[in-house]
DNA sequence: GCATATTCGCGACCCAGTCTCATTCGGCGT
DNA sequence: ACGCCGAATGAGACTGGGTCGCGAATATGC
């Protein structure tokens, strides 16, 4: 958790971002999750300090950690949208357990490939991709799953 | 346009469900467009006959739609989210224009074996998987793009 | 035609996310 | 150690998509 917060810190420093409390609040709250989480929870986890976090400074740290690629949106199924932290190393996708919460991610599997057959076929020229995975990790699907959170 | 507007009719009635005028007023705003459209247009669009379609039924009507198949969701990478109407057939991806906002369906790619792997190695058993592909299709690529609509 | 379950439409409501703007504060220069 | 200044914050109003509840309307089977 400390590594996680810390990369966030260090992230911060070299894209010229100041640190702030709220925003180390943020990432603690993120750190804190196992899995996905919703801008709620993180706004719900900062609520419970002494020194409050505003709604749109929550906001506003999400959307800033996603650009640094520290975090990632995530559409549910559900429809509804979370974030997953991970890391900003290269182009990835999530796999995200559907009872948990927790999400790994898996690396480029030759989709790059297919994309190329698809834009020769269809003449399109394709710019960006969304690919999400949901399941059910290892342990949830002994038994006794285990819930979120 | 017929034809989509008919395809609608049909599954409708071999779903058990009524054959209804706002419905069939759903159907013709879905039929007009050509690519992908947001419930907000649909709405505006029954707005403007004589016989208003309701905020609420329009989305029951598209949630309606989507069971059977006909239309299905697409969360575009702006993160807001549309509809696209597409053929009931078997499991398929959309590719869609970022530009003119026609979408195609890309059938099967061989994504299966892919997954097959990402199980086998992360020990995930994947439920649902989403991919949604985003460029510009071979018109809007030439100088002068299509604006969307 | 009639009965009746389904669907509609209105309007209130809810909730995520954005905007504004006055206030605060981090980090640098000295 | 101090002060400056632009970046960042927070409170709350606001927006816009989407849902809910309920009395009225209507599509379908008979």
């Amino acid at each position: 958790m400390t590594a996680k917060t810390d990369s966030i810190v260090v992230a911060l420093g070299s894209a010229g971002r100041r640190l702030t409390a709220p925003r180390r609040a943020v990432a603690a709250a993120i750190a804190a999750h196992e899995g996905y989480f919703t801008a709620e929870e993180v706004l719900d986890a900062s609520q419970t300090r002494e020194r409050a976090v505003g709604r749109a400074t929550v906001f506003r740290s999400l959307e800033l950690l996603t650009a640094l690629g520290l975090v990632e949106r995530v559409d549910l199924p559900s429809g509804d949208h979370a974030y997953v932290a991970c890391e900003p190393a290269g182009h990835h996708h999530h796999l995200v357990c559907s009872t948990c919460g927790r999400s790994t991610e898996v690396a480029e599997l030759g989709l790059d490939r297919t994309l190329d057959r698809i834009e020769a076929s269809t003449g399109f020229q394709i710019e960006s991709h969304r690919l999400e995975l949901f399941g059910q990790c290892a342990g949830c699907q002994r038994i006794r799953p285990t819930t979120r959170h």
